[in-house]
Formats: structure tokens, C-alpha cells, sequence
DNA sequence: GAGGATTTAGACAAGGTTGTCCAAAATGGC
DNA sequence: GCCATTTTGGACAACCTTGTCTAAATCCTC
């Protein structure tokens, strides 16, 4: 009842010890897994005593959960932040999708969170199975359904020819996936030369499936509308 | 110098207690990673005591890579059959690869193998760096590659329109993960039906960007050849 | 600076894991 | 059935990890 008066008050140093141990956390889950990384590690990495992440978070599996918790609401904002910059009334509509593609493939996809979030998907998403879920619904499946809408706007204006974009956005995603997804598996980090090669193709290989021809026709009258 | 000669006469029932401690481990590792995975769990789920998977093989790490070379061995040559049967003179060009891809996507991709070399390339690929570098060299790589070469065939006889033929077998990997990978991430098992229908909109894609108008008509022509 | 809260280092018990050892039992070829 | 080999179960030491507890040091606000 009284600690709140103070635990309320003095976190200056309280916030920032609670988010160097949940970076440092997150750092080591990632490389170890759940089983692998033990406390003392984390401690370590966060400069901090093991006591005081008892302290803060209770309990090893309390603490993954709340590291989980914590990246995967910092990737949504990030995300969706990005997804803010589609290209609406694209000037050149590969360069557009292109530049696009490659904040978005760096910044949420590629980036240390980016992997982060994989590996523990993959590596414990059975663990915490309602939380996963959560992440699935509220962050690809929000992303793709957002995504697929602007998709769906670009047809509209004639910019695109799209039968389902939820389909077109999801193979979107999986397009500029397709060259990255295996190096990047490694420890490999990517170099800003090869994601924007290998997005360059993707958005090439996209517009081959479900571009206009050429200049997109019905673009001029949608402008002319508007 | 003498165990050999009966090491090699008597393994009838060794080289099954081998098997069945290979195949145990490879479920145990997958679903509780390197760290997670204990012998005694392993034993347990071979029907072996534990001494005997350290007279076989050694040492957990040991046993781990054991498990990974065996596994990877086994998708390889289970992969490479099936890209034996794609189809090099298709007679229905979208219904022939939507068949080959369905093959393709149960067997190695999406199966329970599969889902293993996945989740344990992701969880541990920095533990054996040199052996999933060999996989990917040995395994995606030739596979991509003659995939590649495959489309080129396709391409050089009018049934499809390609630049880089390497690109193109990595994208159509990719388009067909595009729709599944998420959902069978988690342990969700993918229905027939929902494999069907992902490949099926995959290759429509691919076709879209890849293929000739309609009815390929440089096709007939090399079929008058041949 | 004083005072209350937090952090720290270290010790600690409880529990689990690895890998070894050994004697008894089971196995398979001769 | 005999024999060498393998397998088994159990005991075992060494080690690591989690989570708790303590007293001393440190921090923050006033």
C-alpha cells in the first residue's frame, strides 16, 4: 500500500534499469532461447543485479512475456508508423513502391527487432500461444489488411490490377521476402546494397503480375477527377 | 580393434535403436530447442535407456548435429525426387505446376521435417554455423538453382517470359510460402485445402508476371520440333 | 544532509541436468 | 546352448539454474 507512494515517484533510474534489463533480455532470448539464457546473463548484459529483475519482473517466464509484450507493441507502432508513407498518389509507381518496400523491409522486417521477434515466434511460440495469437492478429494481420487496402486504392485509381488484395498483399510481403529470408536467418546482417536489390526485383516481379501496362491509363482520369 | 567385428555383424536391432533415438531426438530438440531438450526426454520417447544413446552417440552436442545431418540428408534427397517430376513439357501449363508445387510444398516444405529443419535453423543456426551453411549451400541452393534452370527450359520453350531464371525459382518459393508460412509457424497443421488453394493463387501470380499471353505460342513450335 | 526506497553482492537451498560407472539382463550369431 | 556384444536401470558426482534472503551500499527527493 505505501511502497506505490514512492515506486510512483522515484523512477528516474527505476525506468531506465527496467528497460536496460528488458533490452538485455530480449538480446539474450533471442540467442539462447527460453531454456538457454539464464538470469545471471541477462544481469549481466543489463548491468544489473539479479535481484533487481526479480524485483521488477517476478519471474523468468513473467519476464519473456513481458520482453514479448514489449517488442512486439514497439514493432506494431513502428510498423504501422511506415505503413503511414505508402505512396496514395504514387509520381513513378515502381520507384514509389520501392522506396516504400524498403523503409518497410528495413525498418520492421530486417532490422534487430525484426529478427527478434521471428526467432521467438518460431523458437517459443508454443510457449505462449494466446500471446502469439495476439501479435498475429493485431500486427501482420492489421499490416496486411492496412496494406491491402492502399493496394486495393491504387487499383481503384487505375494504378493496379488486383483481384483480391489481400492476396496481392500478402504475396507482396512475400516477394520481398523471397531473397532476404535465408542470409538474414544466419546471423548475416544485410547490407543496404542487397535489400534494395533484392526489393527492387520484388516490386519488378509485382508489377509484372498486377500492374497496368504501361503509364496506367486510368491513372490520368482518376487525377483529372480529383 | 575387436569391437569392430561384431559392431558391424550384429547391428539388426542397433541400427533400429539408432533410428529410433535419431528420430526421438529430432521431435525433442524441435519442440524444446538445444537447451530445452533433455537426454532422459529423449530416452523416454526412443523406448531406450540413456545409456545407450551416449554408447551411440557420444555427447548432446554430438547428438544434435547428428540429428541435423540427418535430417537435412533426408529432406535433400526427398526434395530433389520431386523436382524430378516437374513438368518439362506441361500440357496444361498452370494445372501442371499448380500439381508440381503441391507436391512440392506438402512433401518438403510443410511437412513435419520441414517444420523441423525451419524451427531448428531459426532457434540454433549460430550453434552450427558450418553445418547450416552447408544445408543452405547444399539444400535451398541447388534446389533454387535447379528450379532456375527448370523455368529457363520453360521459358526457352515459349512457356514463359523470363530474365533471370534464379530470381524467378526464388520468387516462386516465395510466393508459395507467401499465404502459409504464418499459420504453420504456429502449431497449426495446414489442411490439404489450405495448402490447395495458397498454391493455386501462388502460381496464378507467377504466371501473371512469368507467362506468355494465353496458350503460349512459341510453344506449339517447339513441340513441332521435338 | 536526512530519510525512505531501491539496488547490490553474496550466500543459500532446492531442484534439475549432464555424463560416467557398473553389474545384471537381454540380444543375436555360431 | 555358448559367446561376445549391447542394452538396461540405477546410482553417482559435478555442475548449473532458479528464486529467496540478508545486510550493506546507493540513490532520490525533500
Amino acid at each position: 500500500m505505501m511502497e506505490k507512494k514512492c515506486s510512483e515517484i522515484l523512477r528516474r533510474g527505476h525506468a531506465e534499469k527496467r528497460r536496460s534489463v528488458i533490452d538485455a533480455a530480449a538480446v539474450v532470448f533471442c540467442r539462447e532461447g527460453f531454456a538457454g539464457a539464464n538470469i545471471d546473463l541477462i544481469a549481466a548484459e543489463a548491468g544489473v543485479s539479479r535481484q533487481t529483475i526479480y524485483n521488477h519482473h517476478g519471474d523468468k517466464d513473467k519476464l519473456f512475456a513481458t520482453v514479448l509484450r514489449d517488442i512486439i507493441e514497439r514493432m506494431n507502432v513502428r510498423a504501422f508508423a511506415i505503413l503511414d508513407t505508402f505512396p496514395n498518389q504514387p509520381d513513378d509507381l515502381e520507384a514509389d513502391l520501392v522506396a516504400f518496400a524498403l523503409r518497410f523491409n528495413k525498418n520492421c522486417i530486417w532490422g534487430q527487432e525484426g529478427k527478434l521477434v521471428r526467432k521467438m515466434l518460431v523458437a517459443e511460440g508454443e510457449r505462449y500461444p494466446e500471446l502469439f495469437e495476439m501479435w498475429r492478429k493485431e500486427g501482420p494481420g492489421k499490416i496486411e489488411s492496412a496494406l491491402a487496402a492502399r493496394l486495393a486504392r491504387l487499383a481503384h485509381s487505375g494504378y493496379l490490377d488486383i483481384d483480391d488484395p489481400d492476396v496481392a498483399a500478402r504475396q507482396f510481403m512475400a516477394l520481398n521476402d523471397a531473397e532476404l529470408n535465408l542470409p538474414s536467418t544466419f546471423g548475416k546482417s544485410l547490407s543496404d546494397e542487397e535489400v534494395l536489390v533484392a526489393v527492387r526485383r520484388a516490386v519488378r516481379t509485382f508489377l509484372r503480375a498486377f500492374g497496368r501496362p504501361a503509364g496506367s491509363p486510368l491513372a490520368a482520369a482518376a487525377t483529372q477527377e480529383a
